[in-house]
Formats: C-alpha cells, structure tokens, sequence
DNA sequence: CAGCCGTGGGC
DNA sequence: TGCCCAAGGCT
C-alpha cells in the first residue's frame, strides 16, 4: 500500500484491511475482487491484484507464513527489491540495502551533495549504499529505518528542515550551500487525459456498482471512445474488471 | 531502462 | 492554480 502512496492516505484503508483480513489465508481465501474493492481509491490497483496474489502464494507455498528472506520475498508478485529489503530488515532483522525515496533522497544529499537523486537506481549508487551500511544485522536493521525516516521527517523533498536535522554537520549538500539541483530534468507524469485517468474512471464505476454494471454505464463516464475501449481492455486483460456476460462488467 | 501503472494533498 | 510528489513494480 505505501508504494508511491503517502502514509496518511494509506493508514485508515490499512486498518481496516487488517481488521477484515488479519492474515494472508484470509486475504487468499476471498476473490481478488474483494482486494480491488477493499483497495478503495488507494490509486495503482493492480497492487490489490498483486497482493491478493502474494497471499495466495503465502498460503499454498508458505504454509500461510510471511517468508523471512529477501530471495523469498522479491518472488512473490508485487514484492521488489524495495519491499522484499524493507519487510526481511524490518520484520526479520536482515541486514539488507533498503533503498526507498526516502533514503535515496538522504543520501544524495548527504554524502553525493546533490539534492535530488537520479531518476533511477544505478549500480554506484548501489554500491555507495551498501558501504555505509552497518556490518551487523541488528544495526544495520536500524539504520535501514533510520535512514528512511530521516528522509520521511525531516531531509524531506521540498521543505527540508535542516535546523533540526541530526546530521547537519556531516551533510555535503548542506555544506555546499545547499545548492539547487542541476541534473536532468525531473519529469513529472502527466495525468488529465492519460489512459491511467481514464482506466481509474472505469474502474471507479465498476468497484461501486453492487453488481454487474451494462457497458452503457460504463461508456457513460469517458468521451473518447477508442481511449475508452482500451482502457476497459486493458483493464479486463489485467484481471481488475471482468466481462461476466456479453456487455456486463464486474470486478473479479 | 524509460515509460507506464492512480490518486489526492500541499504549496 | 497548476505543479510536485508520495515506504515502487513490471515490462
């Protein structure tokens, strides 16, 4: 739930998530759909899909436990290398790289001086994570939410608060003068009008009907039809809506 | 690996 | 107000 989603918006639809599903055999042994409409407006429902998925295979390959380590993890659909590092770090006390936003953000500007990251994670800085990395699990543990948390607090995206940072002394990028990021240009996605739109729009008509919905409620809600149409194609071919008669949708 | 996959709050 | 971005993953 917490990729690309703020913690404030995720902790309510969270609670009651666990409250329904307390473990991952009762989350498996509902329909994915319920997972879709659970998942509310959390945004990116193929994560619901995703989860429902990871419960299944927890439940038929797992013996219904969370598996403890990263190869385990990374295999399970949803489960990257962020999420497979976090859950071994933080729940079974592995001593793992835990490269978020958050800690790439902190590093960047701390020990590279610059204050945004690349776009992506490449092999240096990787490899830059992993030598200030603390030798021991317990420690390392640690510093994986440390780090994070600092990122989360206090060395934030826009407003950060140096004033109060612990590690102001030894930041290079504060020492610069915190100077303004220079490298390429950070695209951000465009959004009105994109098929990511339009497919939420969908979606949205089909997780709040009770039952089936006609496809005229459907093509009621988007104006352009071919990007319509491709969008509830894709929705069908991704497993979030199902077609259930000729002309009738519903969730899985 | 660049582009795609939602949504809404903050400034 | 529009832009930025948020505990990424997958292809």
């Amino acid at each position: 739930m917490l990729q690309q989603t703020p913690v404030a918006r995720v902790l309510p639809v969270h609670e009651a998530w666990l409250e329904r599903w307390p473990t991952p055999s009762a989350l498996a042994d509902e329909t994915s759909g319920e997972a879709v409409r659970a998942w509310g407006r959390l945004g990116y429902p193929r994560r619901a899909l995703r989860l429902h998925a990871a419960a299944t295979e927890i439940r038929d390959a797992h013996g219904g436990e969370v598996p403890s380590t990263y190869d385990q993890l990374i295999a399970l659909p949803g489960v990257g290398d962020y999420t497979a590092a976090a859950i071994a770090s933080f729940a079974f006390g592995r001593r793992h790289v835990v490269l978020d936003t958050n800690v790439r953000r902190v590093l960047a500007r701390t020990l590279t001086g610059a204050e945004f990251p690349a776009a992506s994670v490449n092999r240096a800085e990787r490899d830059l994570a992993a030598t200030v990395l603390p030798e021991s699990d317990d420690d390392a543990a640690a510093w994986a939410a440390a780090s994070m948390e600092l990122g989360a607090v206090i060395c934030t995206a826009a407003r950060p608060a140096c004033d109060s940072c612990p590690v102001v002394d030894l930041c290079a990028w504060h020492a610069a003068g915190r100077p303004a990021y220079d490298g390429p240009a950070r695209k951000v996605q465009d959004y009105a009008g994109t098929d990511r739109q339009c497919r939420g729009r969908l979606l949205a008509v089909v997780r709040d009907a009770e039952g089936a919905v006609p496809r005229g409620r459907i093509d009621a809600e988007w104006h352009l039809a071919e990007q319509r149409d491709r969008a509830l194609v894709s929705l069908v071919a991704d497993g979030l809506v199902a077609e259930v008669e000729p002309g009738w949708f519903a969730l899985p």
